[in-house]
DNA sequence: GCCAACGTTGGC
DNA sequence: GCCAACGTTGGC
């Protein structure tokens, strides 16, 4: 099993909106970038834990968790829907060129884990997240960073 | 709203 | 294949 930091704007789509869709189940789309699609592709499996981290806000950090809930990345409906934001019109059915996961709500932290926290945080200081220029959407975590930001978070 | 950092595009 | 121009991300 592995462990992802997967980060979302709040006003666009946050941790509440995971946890109120049907089934607690959403299919992460629009995924534009290459090196994301390919830890979807290539390395992402079902079960896999993810810290959720809202971006772009007020107080950016890792609010809960969730978990990769499709078997693996499949095509991206999007880029097909010429009316969508995320339309790539050199995408064809026979040859798609995103792909996404279904992300399912696990938890709300009891205390969302902050950006300045993981700054501050000795033990976190490898992590992707907090270096420099970092703007992957889609982010591996190893297992014990993993599981300090859920201690921190105040969940088992 | 600003802007640094980075990815992508496209002319050559 | 180079690289300037442009667009996006995301913290502040």
């Amino acid at each position: 099993m592995r462990y992802w930091l997967m980060k979302s704007e709040p006003d666009t789509f946050s941790l509440d909106d995971l946890q109120s869709r049907p089934g607690q189940k959403e299919p992460w789309d629009g995924i534009r970038n290459y090196q994301a699609r390919n830890f979807m592709r290539d390395d992402m499996q079902k079960g896999d834990q993810v810290l959720f981290y809202h971006s772009n806000c007020k107080e950016p950090g890792v609010v809960g968790l969730a978990e990769i809930a499709s078997e693996a990345a499949y095509p991206d409906p999007t880029q097909f829907d010429s009316k969508s934001d995320y339309f790539d019109p050199k995408a064809t059915k026979d040859k798609p060129r995103w792909l996404l996961v279904d992300l399912r709500y696990k938890a709300h932290f009891k205390r969302p884990v902050t950006l300045s926290q993981i700054r501050e945080e000795p033990k976190l200081a490898d992590m992707l997240v907090i270096r420099k220029g970092q703007r992957l959407s889609i982010q591996p975590v190893e297992k014990a960073h993993y599981e300090h930001i859920c201690k921190i978070g105040g969940q088992k």
